[in-house]
DNA sequence: AAGTGGTCTAGACCACCCG
DNA sequence: GGGTGGTCTAGACCACTTT
């Protein structure tokens, strides 16, 4: 492993054991850095140059290196994964109401896509997706990690991946997702409030921890005369 | 400007101006190009490191730097943007069929998403896309480049971004992209050979240019029964 | 004025590829 | 063995922010 790893690994250890995830803290001067880990400036900017590309840490000239809020993380993925974020950009407040919540067996076909035996334990929460109090999607995520009974009971898909990180040291880093349209049941077409709807738009989404494990499977159909999913690609 | 981004400038314009596309085609080893720009080899190599994260170039320890094909350019634009690379993963042979292919005054809609004047001439090229000789989706993209009658007449997606690299100095690089769902015509449910269809995956994308000009529009309506897009999301 | 990150230099040694 | 990219060093000057 070269020097600018190991001092990227060392960063990175001390910033997930730092327990303070409110504001952003500041990391030691870069000179300091060197003295710390015996190198050069360019072999630690090396590390830290991939930290920010990473979107860790940000840097602020004349001021400081700072590692980015875990608020940032939660919300780039959210940002890129589900259409909370969306909704906010339109000036929409999002939502959301617990349908379910609960331990299960994972059925083959779950058991399938988060990579595990059929019949292990797993947590179901399903919800509506609302945006101004509006029905907007029905999601079910399956999540595959252990949970206490507390964190089952104040479960919301904000606070799972800040638990994860806080609690099990459980890293999301990136996802698998498939956009399509389904049919809906009369059921779910009265749970998104027009049960006239017939088709609409179905989205599900591997999330994947730094070890390669699925840390949940998320499935959701969105209502197709009001919602468009938005990306944008870079070359 | 700071010294690597003049270097990296020079050696975007080398590339482009070179008009090798078919193969690989090898740069100055890192010390002719130190001495060539005069610069330290950290700097030449920052110029570098940039252009093979953009992907233009890849290195290859002991042998070289080498310039990537365009037909790789191509691909990642392609993987990106458009259904044809999910296709070919699957193993089946993606085509298109030529419905309408013609200058036309832009409509008030199209000139908007285009970011140009209502009326001004643009050029529509409205395809099939199948998979397996099979109808998959119904594709109609507006361009907004000063084509010639030939490139007109030999118009297909692929040759579309080389001609509009290679001759007009167009460098597609990012786009915007919107997925929903949307009701099929009568007519086009036939065009995608089921008459039964009635609602499809629907997907729109403005693609931009390195000036930020919208080189194209691009809308295309997907069979729902057969389609899903696929991306993969990183933190 | 002092301290920060941003850039650059002129060397050096290494692992890898090829003839 | 000679050439390539991969890494690292110990300085230096600059632009910017804060005191």
């Amino acid at each position: 492993m070269t020097k600018h790893q190991q001092v990227k690994k060392n960063i990175q250890q001390w910033i997930d054991e730092r327990q303070l995830g409110e504001t952003d803290k500041c990391l030691p001067t870069e000179n300091e850095l060197c003295e710390m880990f015996h190198g050069s400036r360019m072999t630690i900017r090396k590390a830290v140059d991939e930290l920010v590309q990473e979107g860790t840490l940000y840097r602020i000239r004349g001021k400081g290196t700072f590692v980015r809020s875990r608020n940032h993380i939660l919300q780039s993925l959210q940002k890129l994964t589900s259409f909370s974020e969306d909704m906010k950009e339109r000036g929409m407040v999002p939502s959301s109401k617990i349908l379910l919540c609960e331990r299960i067996a994972a059925s083959k076909e779950i058991a399938e896509h988060l990579q595990i035996e059929a019949g292990e334990e797993i947590v179901l929460l399903r919800r509506i997706r609302l945006a101004d109090n509006e029905p907007m999607a029905v999601e079910s995520a399956y999540i595959n990690v252990k949970l206490s009974d507390d964190a089952i009971n104040d479960l919301t898909s904000g606070s799972l991946y800040g638990y994860m990180r806080e609690h099990l040291h459980i890293f999301p880093k990136w996802a698998k997702q498939s956009i399509g349209i389904c049919k809906l049941s009369e059921w779910e077409a009265q749970l998104l409030g027009n049960s006239d709807l017939q088709y609409a738009l179905f989205t599900n989404r591997q999330t994947f921890d730094t070890n390669k494990n699925v840390v949940e499977y998320v499935e959701a159909k969105y209502r197709g005369d009001r919602y468009k999913y938005h990306t944008e690609l870079y070359l």
